[in-house]
DNA sequence: ACAAAAGTATATGTTGAACAAATAGCGAAT
DNA sequence: ATTCGCTATTTGTTCAACATATACTTTTGT
């Protein structure tokens, strides 16, 4: 009786159902959803209602609706990977494509080493509580990864130390930009979950890039940041190799 | 009679009247904007029509909806400057914010020379001829920039020159992110039409970068990139001190 | 006189039905 | 065989009514 209580279960949002189907594959690109009267009798839902969520996943670029044909899923290049409504799907129902998941990763290859050289010169004592928080949480839930409650948190915190070095180059766009890490940091500890890799050891990596931002040497900063991600990489299954950015220059 | 033959002008868009009006600043972050009945009076439109765009307008943050008081437009920080939607809006009715547009060259700043240099390392021949296609437009509408539709077109040619080099990458991030040069190069191309700075210049400098890029060398094309950058920061009366990233390595 | 509670006004949220317009596929006529 | 036109299907638009949430006002009790 406590769970009809609470609340009417807020609404079947069909964008919910239709981004689960779609980023597990279940419908493709060049597939038809359902058309609106079946997702109103699915979802025992009004067709208004059902138009107001089709709406939102033709605004990120995700479905193209078809006068008097039906609503075709678009190609993954189409899709507006940068709205964080869609990185948060793509992160909590994986990837829809391995190939977009390791072209994030090279975006976070070439640019996160330079964002948290940049925080390390602009991080104000905010900012390092921020990032010293996120860190104390990833200490917390390190032993501990057993359920699945537990690696989400863990991931969580994962998620919240990257974004605030994004926040702390106090830079809109970057602040912004920082929600292209969460479907792969959320992957990454799915499947590190398999691969066991060092957890202390990543753990310390991070240690050394909160230190170098605190302590204001963006060099090290840097190179702190290239260790964090090369070990991200390694865990993923993708070599580094792939980096565009930040080579052709000798560190000094 | 040739106007009313062509097309039924669409459907007046309530997003583009309110997005035009919000960015132009006739409703500021706080502020309501009017009700729906009023909008649908206004523009002779069905609710529905009135209620779809406006999730348009919440989706990408610009404005909150709170049941049964109205629409209020967000603060400027919480808008989704990535979307291209939003980065569309802000190049054609000008910045809403000018710190907005001061951020937004301080991410060129910083990102900009490095993609030149990754385009530079993978550019194909079809790259190639887009970013050539675009020069080549930026040198006809250079001399004939009398009125206003030739200004655009001159604008339009330079985002797709800077378009052209992004996704030259090759990577899926950085080609979407390159909607967000749109609003600084149409703010740029407005205002040096009073600023007089010399055109014949900066297509030179342009002309560097491009042909860096198709001989492979990245540390050129790094350099001719940031000089491009000096020059419209300069243009826009923002001095590119404010960069942060690319700074602290020595060139070789 | 002040404060809490109840009630009212206003705007958004939801529902349902009916009609209009666009597209694809089929079939017939040239 | 090709083109034209018809029909079926699905999305787009419009309208009207009711439900719900929030802010403001009035009332009531101390």
């Amino acid at each position: 009786m406590t769970s009809s209580l609470r609340k009417p279960p807020a609404r079947a949002s069909i964008a919910e159902y239709l981004a689960e189907a779609i980023f597990a594959g279940r419908y493709q690109p060049g597939d038809f959803v359902p058309r609106e009267l079946d997702l109103c009798e699915r979802f025992a839902i009004n067709r208004s209602a059902v138009r107001s969520d089709l709406r939102q996943l033709v605004d990120v670029g995700i479905i193209e609706r078809i006068s008097g044909h039906g609503s075709k899923v678009r190609e993954y290049a189409e899709w507006h990977i940068l709205d964080p409504q869609v990185t948060e799907w793509m992160s909590r129902y994986a990837a829809p494509n391995p190939e977009i998941q390791r072209e994030i990763l090279a975006f976070r290859l070439d640019v996160e080493p330079y964002v948290a050289m940049t925080a390390a010169r602009r991080a104000t004592a905010r900012d390092l509580v921020a990032i010293e928080e996120a860190f104390e949480g990833l200490g917390q839930n390190l032993r501990n990864a057993s359920c699945a409650e537990e690696r989400r948190l863990h991931s969580e915190c994962d998620v919240a130390f990257h974004v605030a070095i994004f926040k702390a180059t106090h830079n809109i766009v970057w602040a912004q930009l920082s929600h292209i890490l969460r479907p792969s940091i959320h992957l990454l500890v799915t499947m590190s979950n398999e691969n066991a890799s060092d957890p202390e050891e990543s753990l310390e990596r991070h240690r050394q890039v909160m230190e170098s931002i605190r302590m204001r040497r963006p060099k090290e900063a840097f190179l702190a940041a290239q260790a964090v991600l090369a070990g991200t990489a390694d865990a993923l299954g993708l070599e580094p190799g792939a980096s565009s950015l930040g080579r052709g220059f000798e560190l000094p």
